[in-house]
DNA sequence: AAACATGTTT
DNA sequence: AAACATGTTT
C-alpha cells in the first residue's frame, strides 16, 4: 500500500489519531459527534486533499467478542455508501478499465472516448476488460460494479430500477431483480448495502485466459436511462472497483448511457460537446433532467439516521449562530431541534442538504468493529 | 321500454326463446353451449341488426332460494364485459352527454367536435354534463364511466393504470387506487368486474340544479394515454353508460386523450384528420401504438373460463371440419381438445380470437338467476 | 410556445 | 435510418 498519495494518507492518519486518542482512554463514543474533526482540522484537510479518498472498508463481525469487547469507530464510507468516491485511481496494483472497441456491437453498444461513455441498449450486454500488474493473483481479488447518479443534486440517491421493469421481472425471483447493472458471470454476486440502499454487483475478477493479460466481464443494464420512476433521464455512471480482502485497491468509472438509440445519441452528444468546446460556450449546455420525485425522505433513510443527521445540523447551526450571531442560523437550530424531539422531518433545499451530507459522511462512524480488529488496522495504517 | 330499436327486440325475442323453450321443458343447461343460437340462426340475427346490442344486466341474487329453484340463463355481457358495446344509443330517457365548451379551461383541458374527444392533462378534472327526459326522477339513475381502448386489437383488455402511478398512489389506499378514470363526487362508487377485471366508476346521476336541465360531473384521468406498461399510448375512449334497476337505458361514448400538451396534440390530431379527409388519402394514416406486452395470456381471464372458450373453439371447428373437410380445421380441433384435457394454453392470433370471444359473448351464458326472476324477465320482454 | 429529448413506427 | 410521437426543459 505504499502507493497511497500523501494527502490520502495525511487525512487517514489524522481522522484515526483522534478516534484511537478516544479508543486509548477507554472512552466509548455517546454519538457520531465525539469523534469528528473539528472545523479548523477540516479545513486544513480539505486544503491538503482537494478532493475525495479512500477508506478500508469493515463491516461488523458480529459475534465474534462479548459486548464489552465493541468499540465505536470512526469508519470511512464503504464503496457502497451514500456518497460514494468516485475518483479515479490506478492504486497499488495498477487497475485498469478497458474497452475494445474491436468488439463494439454497432447495434447495441457504442463507446464515445472522448466522453468516457458508453452507448448500450436495455439487456444487451457488453464485454469490459479488466487488467492489474499480477495477473496471476486474479482470484483474491473482486470488481464491484456501482451505479451512480453522475450530476450533484442526485448522486446521494442509489439508483434504483422502475417499477415498470421490476414488475416484469418480479416474477422471476433472481437475486438481480433490483439491479440496474447485471454482471453476466456465474459467479457474480448481487449485494444491497443496507445502509445507503445502493445496488451493486461484485464478481471474482480471476485469471486471465492463456496468453492474455486482462480479464473480460460481460455487463448489461436492465432499465433505461429514460425509465420513468427509475434512472428517469439522469445520467449515470458505473463505478468499478478493484477489491481485495474487502478493502478498496484501485477504482475506475466509466459513463453510461442506456438508450433505444445508441448511435444517434452518441452522435449528438459528441457534437454538442464539440461545439461547446470549440465556441467555450456554456450558455448551451444540454437539457438537465428535472423534477424527479425522489422525496427527500428517501434522501436520507431510516428516522434513527434522520435524527443523527438533524444533530449534525443542530451543531452546524448553532456554531454558525455563536459565531456571527445570525438569527436566521439560531431559529434553524431550534426547527431541527424540534424536529428531534419529534420526530418530524424538515423539507431541506437538496443542494444544501447534500453539501451537509458530505461533509457528515467525511465523518462516518456508524459502524461497529471489535477492538481487535481496530487495533489491527491501526497497526496496518500507521 | 317501447324504443327498443326493432333488430335488437328481434335478436332479445329469439335468444331468449331457445332458453325459454328449455326451462319450460324442466331442462337444466349442461353448458354455455347448451342455448346458444345455431349457426344459422346467428347468421340470420346479424343480417337483422348489423351491430352490438343491449340485454338487461341480472346479477346472481344469491341464497333467496333453494338449489333446486336455479336455473342457468342466457344472459348478455354486463356494461362492464370483456367486450362492452360501445354503441350510442339515447335510450328511453333520451339520454345525452353535453361537453360545455365555454368552461374549456385552455390550459388544462380542450374538446375537437369533429373528432368527437377530449384532450386533457393528468389528474385536472373536466365537467361533463348528462341530460335525461325525466329530470326530476334524476335519484333513480347511475352513470357508469368505463375506459376502452378504441382500436379492435386491444379492446378486449381492460384498461389499467401503470405500474409507476399506481406505485405513487399505493400508500394512500383509496378506492380509486386501480381506476383510469375518476369522478370527483363523494357518492361515487369504485368498481372492478371480476369476470372481466375491468375497472369502472358508478355515480348517482341526482337532479339538476334549480333552474337547469342537466347534471355536471366532474371527471379526472389518473394516468396518461402514454403511460408505459399501462395505456402505453394506445387511443381509448369512455363509455357512459346510463342505468336505472341495474338495466343499460342509455349509451354515450367520447374519446381520450390524457396527455402533456392538449392543445398541440388536438391541433395535430384535427389537422391529420382533415388532410385525409380532404386527400381521401388512407396511406398516411397515424402510428399505431404497437408492441404491448399484454400476454395474450390476459385476454381470456381465468382456467375455468379458458376452458370454456375452448370448448367453444373446438365445436366451431369441427362445425367447420364437418362442413368443409379442411384438416386444418380438425388438427385445430385435436389441439384444443389436448389443450382442454390438459389444461394447457394456446397462443392465439389476436385478431382471431377477439373474433371468437365476440361470438362467445354474444352466447354469454355465465350467469346464474333464480327461476321467478327469470319468469319475471321474460314476462317484461315479451 | 418553441426547442429539445428520446422511445417507436415506418 | 428517417420520420414521428410525446414528455420536458427553456
Ligand atoms: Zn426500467
Ligand atoms: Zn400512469
Amino acid at each position: 500500500m505504499c502507493s497511497y498519495r500523501k494527502g490520502t494518507e495525511r487525512l487517514r492518519y489524522l481522522s484515526y489519531w483522534k478516534a484511537e486518542a478516544m479508543v486509548t482512554k477507554g472512552e466509548e463514543f455517546q454519538s457520531s459527534q465525539d469523534a469528528l474533526l473539528s472545523e479548523n482540522e477540516l479545513k486544513y484537510i480539505q486544503e491538503q486533499i482537494g478532493g475525495s479518498f479512500d477508506w478500508p472498508t469493515l463491516t461488523d463481525v458480529g459475534g465474534r467478542y462479548s459486548e464489552e469487547e465493541k468499540f465505536k469507530v470512526a469508519i470511512p464510507p464503504s464503496p457502497t455508501s451514500s456518497l460514494p468516491s468516485a475518483e479515479e485511481w490506478d492504486g497499488p496494483y495498477d487497475f485498469q478499465l478497458l474497452v475494445n472497441t474491436m468488439n463494439a456491437n454497432k447495434k447495441t453498444w457504442l463507446h464515445s472516448s472522448s466522453l468516457n461513455k458508453i452507448f448500450i441498449d436495455v439487456n444487451k450486454s457488453i464485454p469490459l476488460q479488466f487488467k492489474i500488474n499480477c495477473p496471476d493473483d486474479g482470484e483474491a481479488f473482486f470488481i464491484r460494479a456501482l451505479p451512480v447518479y453522475t450530476i450533484s443534486q442526485h448522486m446521494t440517491y442509489p439508483v434504483n430500477r422502475c417499477p415498470l421493469h421490476l414488475k416484469e421481472d418480479e416474477s422471476k425471483g433472481l437475486a438481480s431483480q433490483n439491479h440496474v447493472v447485471r454482471c453476466e458471470d456465474f459467479r457474480a454476486l448481487y449485494e444491497c448495502d443496507e445502509e445507503s440502499k445502493r445496488y451493486s454487483v461484485v464478481t471474482p475478477l480471476g485469471c486471465p485466459q492463456p496468453g492474455s493479460d486482462v480479464v473480460t466481464l460481460m455487463y448489461s443494464f436492465a432499465c433505461k436511462s429514460s425509465c420513468c420512476g427509475g434512472m428517469n433521464r439522469r445520467p449515470v455512471m458505473v463505478i468499478f472497483t478493484l477489491e481485495k480482502d474487502n478493502l478498496v485497491v484501485g477504482r475506475k468509472t466509466m459513463n453510461f448511457r442506456v438508450c433505444s438509440c445508441p448511435k444517434r445519441d452518441k452522435e449528438k452528444e459528441e457534437k454538442s460537446a464539440l461545439e461547446e468546446k470549440l465556441q467555450n460556450n456554456p450558455g448551451k449546455k444540454p437539457m438537465e433532467a428535472q423534477n424527479q420525485k425522489e422525496s427527500s425522505m428517501n434522501c436520507i433513510q431510516g428516522a434513527a439516521h434522520y435524527r443523527e443527521i438533524l444533530r449534525y445540523l443542530i451543531m452546524l447551526k448553532n456554531a454558525e449562530y455563536l459565531e456571527t450571531g445570525s438569527q436566521e442560523a439560531l431559529s434553524a437550530k431550534e426547527e431541527y431541534e424540534g424536529l428531534c424531539l419529534n420526530g418530524g422531518r424538515a423539507t431541506f433545499d437538496p443542494q444544501y442538504i447534500k453539501l451537509v451530507l458530505m461533509r457528515y459522511y467525511y465523518h462516518d462512524m456508524r459502524y461497529i468493529i471489535y477492538k481487535c480488529d481496530f487495533e489491527n488496522l491501526i497497526l496496518k495504517i500507521l
